[in-house]
DNA sequence: GTTTTATTACGATTTAAATCGTAATAAAAA
DNA sequence: TTTTTATTACGATTTAAATCGTAATAAAAC
């Protein structure tokens, strides 16, 4: 399986990774308890899931005991880039700027925020800037 | 069927939003020729999805002669914020500073995008500097 | 007016994700 | 050792999206 296809979660199974990658390492259990907070949703199918996302080569597992420890093979900045691209291509038509300009509008950040930018677009210009040296 | 479920395509349904928006109001032919440059489907195929989109509200129509004209009931801005807030709580646990910094990193802008959003920070910190007057 | 073509209508199938229930079994408790 | 519990394995079902094929029919061409 290709990177692209393992950062290339469904739904579900994007619920799954985000615990993992907030927790680290963990069982069928904990991961089904958390979830059971948000939704109906019966053990074996967390558990069928994640069996799935193992076959797929998206979890690795270790066994302890009887258990599994499972962790997600691909780290979160990976995944979140791949969705990004693919969700800036499909509802942003591309631009990257309109999606940046759009989120700034209607979450409205704080002043940190936006110094943050600012100091992260400095950053950039340098960059830029050096690459011409 | 409410604004958030109008604006909550699948992903052939946006496909067809997306020329309608570009180009407006549009026949099943004109839209599935367009969709068959990208991707084999057969005529049919195109037009039941757009009967179903009729069905639940998203698209409206119009008839003349036989045929029928289609039109995107809601607006490309309003089902791009929709997605965007999904996809910013789903991917990146709803930091748009996050989305953010990591779609200027990711897609290189210009300096006249970086300008272009300068300005734009300009105008939401004298925003905020207003609100307190 | 008959034939051909374009378009819609409709039902059926396919596919993938999500879900659940039962059975098997290892581990823990008694 | 026997019973109970926790966990996994596996198959089956459900659901929604996507796809396709055939039939009906209106419009256009002849």
């Amino acid at each position: 399986m290709s990177r692209e296809e393992k950062a290339n979660p469904t739904p579900s199974e994007l619920e799954i990774l985000q615990f993992l990658w907030k927790h680290g390492p963990s069982t069928v259990k904990q991961i089904h308890e958390e979830l059971e907070k948000n939704k109906v949703v019966v053990y074996t199918t967390t558990l069928k899931t994640m069996q799935v996302m193992y076959e797929r080569g998206m979890l690795k597992r270790e066994a302890q005991g009887r258990k599994h420890i499972y962790q997600a093979v691909i780290a979160e900045g990976e995944t979140q880039d791949v969705l990004l691209d693919r969700f800036l291509n499909k509802t942003f038509r591309g631009s990257a700027l309109k999606l940046v300009m759009r989120a700034l509008g209607n979450y409205d950040a704080t002043q940190s925020d936006l110094d943050q930018l600012k100091d992260y677009i400095n950053d950039m210009e340098k960059n830029k800037t050096d690459e011409n040296d």
